[in-house]
DNA sequence: GTCTATAACGTGATAGAC
DNA sequence: GTCTATCACGTTATAGAC
């Protein structure tokens, strides 16, 4: 009991408030909205919950941190170990499915992520660490089922990896603006495109 | 001569500060650029370029088309007949290319392409025009190299377009926020993995 | 057609009471 | 820890002189 109550109870309560943040944005969506307007819909006033933060950008970042942990711990872990295209292809789907249901999340992240191309922008740091995290994994898996036999090795992991998050990316982004585009659909045809050629294919 | 003087005039300047904006922002990037430093640029005052444009937004989608017009006259074209998947490799990575040397365009393309998906976004529907545009000519030219079998035919051109288009985009962003990032070289690994399985590939 | 000047607004951030 | 009140700023857009 070093470190009595407020510490503890401050990180609680900022986790609290993220989550609520995040509930918010997933179901009334994100066009841009103000630190105001998110401390509205968590019930704070705009400096009570910049109490929290020490920008807006931070904030949101934060959110964003929130939203991998969830989806994570929700929807990863399967395809951390597959070794199969159906099932690596499965996991994959799932989490693109699932981000139909929070479109407003998925427009953060979209509206943030060209936003911090600029290096100074305080997100430029988790879009890197992101898609080098979703890469690794994603390279390892496929690399995996290369050596099993499910996935053609005409393409190196790594290749299909920075491929797989370019047409997931871009995918999602023709989604946001015509939300009768099958992001599922679109992933998963390139995914089914990786398996090995049956070999008499084409005569 | 019906209309005299002031219109065509006014066309006409409008289209060079176009052009010049163009050239500034390709030049000295875009980081959400206000209207006033386009302004400063081209050398008039912001109330004097806004004399020309509605509203900012309405500008910075007219700096997208000029330069679609560019680029499909400089580059485009020869894509618009091939029927080889070489030669349509060609085509497209010499547009990506191309592009490598006007970063602020590209960042302008991404935060436009997020902020237009709202359908109020005076871009929503130059985003999705510029996309069905893009789709159907890349379709073509895909079924006509499906036809001459350059191109394998497991995958539906209009899938192949989408696709194309998802990787394309997707790559890009991710060369925004790290620019060693490959594009042409995962858009061309892209388009080399669409070739027809080679007979005995794959024992 | 282009300017200067300014309106009208929303923003993020901060100070200070409680 | 949370509030109210306010600051300081940058924005787009407009009015009106020239």
């Amino acid at each position: 009991m070093v470190q009595r109550g407020s510490y503890a109870k401050g990180v609680a309560k900022r986790e609290q408030i993220l989550h609520e943040a995040l509930a918010v944005i997933a179901r009334e969506g994100y066009r841009g909205a103000s630190v105001r307007e998110i401390a509205d819909a968590v019930g704070l006033s705009q400096a009570g919950l910049l109490h929290y933060f020490d920008s807006k950008e931070e904030l949101f970042v934060e959110i964003l941190r929130v939203r991998d942990r969830v989806d994570m711990a929700a929807l990863g872990g399967e395809t951390d170990d597959a070794a199969d295209l159906g099932a690596l292809t499965d996991g994959y789907l799932r989490i693109i499915r699932h981000n139909t249901d929070v479109p407003g999340l998925v427009q953060l992240f979209a509206q943030m992520a060209s936003d911090a191309a600029d290096p100074q922008h305080p997100a430029h740091a988790y879009f890197l660490e992101r898609g080098a995290m979703f890469r690794s994994g994603c390279a390892a898996a496929f690399a995996r089922a290369q050596s099993a036999g499910t996935v053609t090795d005409r393409v190196a992991p790594e290749t299909i990896a920075r491929t797989l998050q370019a047409v997931w990316d871009g995918a999602q982004m023709q989604w946001l603006l015509d939300s009768s585009v099958d992001v599922a659909g679109i992933v998963g045809a390139y995914l089914h495109s990786l398996a090995p050629a049956p070999e008499g294919q084409r005569a």
